[in-house]
DNA sequence: TATATTGATTGAAACGTTTGAACAACTTGT
DNA sequence: ACAAGTTGTTCAAACGTTTCAATCAATATA
């Protein structure tokens, strides 16, 4: 029980509690291969004192020695979004595959904070770093010093391949064409819609997918009900944004009978601005999100959306970066799209019969829930 | 440019590249009190060289030598808790003033994963460690190694003051009471209760709480409209409990006008039951939560709700730690209660004016929401 | 002139591991 | 009986830092 200086239990105490060297002791409780060498009496009197001491060896000598951390660096730009958790999940598990294990930061949203993270994981020798760029995410130095000590990076939810960067994101295409055609299967045919700021990368292709669903199909798109979110303070933000849109749609006094929000915060931001208005979701009127998380599934009506497979995305991203730790060389950057899915749930239906936005409907109870 | 084995920049780099001695650049570099000495001149060449080759410290090195770490484990039960990530959001916070940074493990619900974590935050010599006990939490033994190797450890969301593990925990039992107070002060008099499952430690003492304001007011609690869920697999159950008990009370034909759930995601199951069955919230029915979280905020109508002061916990608990840190001394185990806060939204309202539940009010529209 | 004092820099040991090479003590094959 | 393996163990150097003590000039004090 003699008191250590550090506090902690290393090699030397066990050296010296069973008599043998530092080294058969390291090779004994490493696993070495030389260990084989190391008779079978020794190995067990070695160990039962590690465990009987509570040994646990410094990660932080072994990776100096080994040079190697076995560590992946986990920059999330915004951990409040709902979406980092389920890609968190996913390369935890293509981590511990492979013996390798996440280290998380979070950036908070702030750019300064993201910076600085990123510093502490190249300094904590983490062999790679996954970014997390849920939400709008600034441009920011990513290259440089990340470059010069040549760490494999890949970011998740944003197309950096043009920096030479992996990056890994839904088609969000297909997604925006996912969503339009299930409206108009269910018999929309005059919708609103709610784009992404500007400043993210999503928008523009989910409404690219949009409108060639809309083209192809034949539905019709009123300018005056095309809105745009202000791209601005974190994932939140688009609630706001959401209800103040269904305010605007509502005021304009336009006919439509369904409302495609850009993510689902945003979706349940128009749900909340419908209802103050008096129209009912989905009787009155339809409303669809996109991503999947965690409170549209929970709301009530519970929403209807599209589904990032984010597991997937996050178990693609860990498998990713640990073939480039692999192979050393510095490999070209690639761009991983993963495919959307639609989730159909109860914020949806077909259209009131007669439908007008002005005159209240006053549509059957019953309006056919899936 | 030349190949450096580990690929990263190291002291030695730059001492050659420098002309100055290892010692010397990392005294500049490390801003060691020995550094005024270095002559100005010095200084800025070898931080220009610092610079250009995108040096950063190893963290290991370094932490090796100094014999500190300058880290704080989190260790979070569940991460996908929306609980989680604010009480983050605080330690993180508390631990940056001091200049500690935060290293997350999510054991995802995972008793196994739990013990690994827990090893390896030893490992990595955090110097403290924080664990978050969302949701159930099985005694695990936290108390065998982390002893041995006396690192300081606290307890967020349960009391195991009695295990001598400083805790923090919100007051239960003032929440409890306050959730209760608030329906009587609306006006009801006849409300069903959801309790927590009972291996969580929350659930009595909420329990106690609203049990001593239906005393105090002379409130009625039907004992067939008290339930309890069961205590099971995460978070997310607690919805599927919410609805299902929503259906129970709906079946039981019993009166009443108000349903306290033990917390946000059960009260935005419940919300859910009440729904398919054709009752209004808050109109027929009021709802209440507990925790305060983010789908709690989005859902419509809101929930109203419990807060728990969740940054300002991790706050707590970080400054908590640090001190464990600075005294070296062991300690005694503390408690911290801290103070629930009502947040009063939409789901709660006066009952309906003669209200009896079988047959369906026909409350007015504008049920005075505050 | 000898002795402190100061200023600028460096040598070398240490932190707790791992590991290639060496060693001693036994076998074995010839 | 001697080289050549085995088997079980240890030496010592290294990983990249930090820091105490030491060095060496140059200047100030006695």
């Amino acid at each position: 029980m003699g008191q250590r200086k550090s506090g902690h239990v290393t090699l030397l105490d066990i050296a010296r509690a069973s008599g043998f060297s530092v080294s058969t002791v390291s090779i004994v409780l490493s696993e070495a291969p030389l260990s084989q060498n190391v008779a079978e009496k020794t190995r067990a009197h070695i160990r039962a004192i590690a465990r009987r001491l509570g040994y646990h060896p410094d990660a932080y000598a072994r990776s100096l020695r080994r040079r190697r951390t076995m560590t992946l660096g986990i920059l999330a730009f915004d951990l409040s979004d709902p979406f980092c958790v389920p890609l968190m999940r996913g390369i935890q598990e293509g981590a511990h595959k492979s013996g390798y294990m996440p280290l998380v930061m979070d950036a908070q949203a702030q750019r300064k904070l993201f910076d600085s993270y990123l510093h502490t994981l190249i300094e904590r020798r983490t062999e790679a770093v996954i970014v997390l760029a849920s939400w709008v995410f600034e441009e920011t130095n990513l290259l440089g010093d990340i470059r010069k000590n040549n760490v494999p990076i890949l970011i998740v939810g944003r197309d950096l391949t043009a920096r030479e960067i992996s990056s890994i994101l839904v088609d969000n295409e297909a997604g925006g064409a996912l969503a339009a055609r299930h409206l108009y299967e269910l018999g929309h045919r005059h919708i609103a819609v709610i784009r992404g700021p500007e400043e993210m990368c999503d928008s523009e292709p989910r409404w690219a997918g949009i409108r060639r669903v809309v083209a192809e199909t034949g539905m019709k798109l009123d300018e005056q009900l095309v809105f745009e979110l202000p791209g601005v303070a974190g994932p939140a933000s688009g609630f706001e944004g959401g209800t103040h849109c269904a305010r605007q749609m509502l005021k304009s006094g336009r006919p439509f009978s369904a409302v495609l929000a850009f993510d689902d915060l945003t979706a349940l931001g128009v749900v909340r601005g419908l209802t103050e208005g008096g129209v009912r979701v989905p009787q009155d009127c339809s409303v669809m999100g996109f991503d999947d998380v965690l409170p549209s599934e929970v709301a009530t009506p519970a929403m209807t959306t599209i589904r990032q497979p984010l597991r997937e995305m996050g178990l693609e991203a860990a498998e990713c970066v640990l073939r480039a730790i692999r192979s050393a060389a510095p490999g070209k950057a690639q761009l991983h799209k993963t495919q959307p899915e639609l989730v159909v749930r109860m914020s949806t239906a077909p259209p009131a019969a007669q439908f007008t936005l002005q005159s209240k409907t006053r549509s059957k109870k019953e309006a056919s829930l899936r």
